[in-house]
DNA sequence: TTGCTTATTGGTCGCACACTCAATAGCATC
DNA sequence: GATGCTATTGAGTGTGCGACCAATAAGCAA
């Protein structure tokens, strides 16, 4: 009964095939890499002909550079939702398609209607830990990419300026609400990247077992440049549920 | 003259040749990537068939791993020398080809005979620039890889644990002169090694001009973490000469 | 000089990749 | 129900890769 491949092709309007196809190469670069990001791969994955992908994709490359995009701009929605970014979403239906946020809803003490501190806190809890290791490896695999690929290496430029900005948007908020101090948020938030894009490089290694004080490096980092006390962002193990 | 192709084999010694294609392969993976290492490509780079670097490299995956761990090893050396390391060289003749260090010998204020501080400014000072760049490219480059490719994984791990002991050493030799003080060594040699992780990362990307905090944090973090005073270890463009 | 060991060659195989393009068939529209 | 647009297929091209192996010749030893 199911031994015959299906024949049957699906005709589906260009717009939402387009969207599939990107979230289905984020989703692959997320989990597998952005060199598993090819043309037969994708097309397997949404059972469809390689040559249908490159309809859409003259170049192969565009699609590399549109899934990490999209995986990257997806992970910093759900890890540093932008302030007043609620439940209701903006522009609903106008927005390109992104890869799902996996499971996790930043509902709680990451929502973006709390007050900075609370959410730079829940932001750094979740920058150590498995759960932050795919996003390591995205990162770390793009940024290799970027020397061979053009398009990629612009779109990682801008999604580091989106980090970036989104980062020190919240510093400036914390200093407005007088949570923060400091001169230069924008530089304090450089530096808290530049500590974790260092925290993040060891994920494809095996690396000895760090002691408390590197795994709160980017915690203590934020603490000195945001005129915080000692302690103020707590410890990486203290802010999710105890291990089993 | 020269139209056709040199037929002359010439037959070298089993020991020297596999010397020959480790260092090419490190060349290589220092200028052009790990993944230009390739039978065909060091095949050609030595006027030989692809087939004679199977021969001594089953897997090319093994030639890969060597021409990482010998590039990062020559790099180590020449940046960061090992206490005592002067002319003589340890067991000449022993050991293992490796690349030959690029021009600047570390002659003068990075000798391996100048006090602990001293050698700590020096490196620190290398560490940005363009000069560096190369080498944090490998870096990125292996520790993407090494999602992949079990070998390397594992050569990275050991040159990650040579470049932290060295580092440590050189940190305990600055506490026993009463030039560094610090409880422990070896975290502020990871510290130091995160930061500059994180501040190597970008090399593959067009990123704004940093302020001068940000190309600092591994000189105030080595201060912070040593107890030594604020500018201790000198500001990055001041240890080299005037730009032109 | 002769012989022998083995470093080196030349060729082949299978695989995965991006890219091209004419032919085909869904599906909305009339 | 017929028609036309176009999303989708199928087939084929060329490239580069690692791996494999029998044949060859370089250079050492007898």
């Amino acid at each position: 009964m199911s031994s015959s491949v299906q024949r049957k092709r699906i005709r589906k309007d260009p717009a939402a095939r387009r969207a599939e196809i990107v979230a289905t190469a984020a989703a692959v670069a997320l989990a597998e890499g952005l060199e598993c990001v090819t043309l037969r791969r994708i097309g397997e994955e949404l059972a469809v002909r390689p040559g249908l992908i490159s309809h859409y994709f003259p170049s192969a490359e565009e699609l590399v550079a549109e899934a990490f995009g999209n995986a990257a701009t997806a992970e910093l929605d759900r890890l540093l939702p932008a302030a007043g970014a609620g439940a209701e979403g903006p522009e609903p239906g106008t927005a390109p398609a992104r890869v799902a946020p996996s499971g996790t809803a930043p509902h709680g003490a990451g929502a973006a209607d709390a007050g900075p501190l609370v959410r730079l806190r829940w932001f750094l809890g979740r920058t150590v830990g498995e759960e932050y290791d795919a996003i390591s490896r995205l990162w770390i695999n793009a940024r290799h990419l970027s020397r061979y690929r053009p398009l990629l290496r612009e779109r990682v430029a801008r999604q580091e300026a989106a980090w970036r900005g989104r980062l020190e948007e919240l510093i400036r908020d914390g200093v407005a609400a007088g949570e923060f101090r400091t001169a230069d948020p924008l530089g304090a938030a450089v530096q808290i990247l530049v500590v974790l894009d260092g925290l993040g490089v060891h994920v494809n290694t095996v690396t000895p077992a760090r002691p408390a004080a590197v795994l709160r490096m980017a915690h203590s980092t934020a603490e000195r440049e945001l005129g915080l006390p000692a302690d103020a962002l707590g410890h990486p193990e203290s802010t999710e549920q105890s291990p089993s």
